[in-house]
DNA sequence: GCCTTGACAATTC
DNA sequence: AGAATTGCCAAGG
C-alpha cells in the first residue's frame, strides 16, 4: 500500500466524535516522526474526515475560518473544548483502541 | 537531483 | 507564554 493510502486509511479511521493528532496520524501509518505527511495527506484529501485531525495537544492549527468551521464541524459532533484546544484525552482517538481513554 | 513547500512537533531560548 | 530552530518525508518545479 502507498504511504499516501496508508494516511488517508488511518484518518478515516476515526470515528464521529473522536480526534487525532497529525502525530498520532503519522506514528499509526509507521512514520512516527513525520507528522508533516499527514499534512501531505490531508491536501488530497477531499473525502476525509479532516475536522477531526488536530495538532499537538488537541490545538486547532487551522487559522480563521477554516479553524472555525474545523471547531464547529467537531462541535457538532459532540467534541469538547477546552479553551481552543480539543480535549484529546476525552476524545482522543488511538488506532486499534475501541474506547479511547488515555492511560498515561 | 537539488531546492522549496507543507492544515506539524518537540525543543530551546 | 511565544518566537525561533530543527527534524521529518513526499511531491512538484
Amino acid at each position: 500500500m502507498s504511504t499516501l493510502a496508508a494516511f488517508r486509511r488511518i484518518i478515516r479511521s476515526v470515528p464521529r466524535g473522536r480526534v487525532i493528532t497529525y502525530g498520532q496520524v503519522a506514528e499509526a501509518a509507521g512514520h512516527p516522526r513525520s507528522a508533516r505527511l499527514t499534512v501531505w495527506a490531508l491536501q488530497g484529501g477531499h473525502d476525509l474526515p479532516w475536522h477531526r485531525v488536530v495538532g499537538a495537544g488537541g490545538r486547532i492549527s487551522l487559522r480563521g475560518a477554516d479553524g472555525e468551521e474545523q471547531r464547529l464541524r467537531l462541535t457538532m459532533e459532540g467534541v469538547s473544548f477546552r479553551g481552543n484546544r480539543v480535549r484529546i484525552d476525552v476524545h482522543g482517538w488511538i488506532p486499534g483502541r475501541r474506547r479511547g481513554h488515555r492511560r498515561t
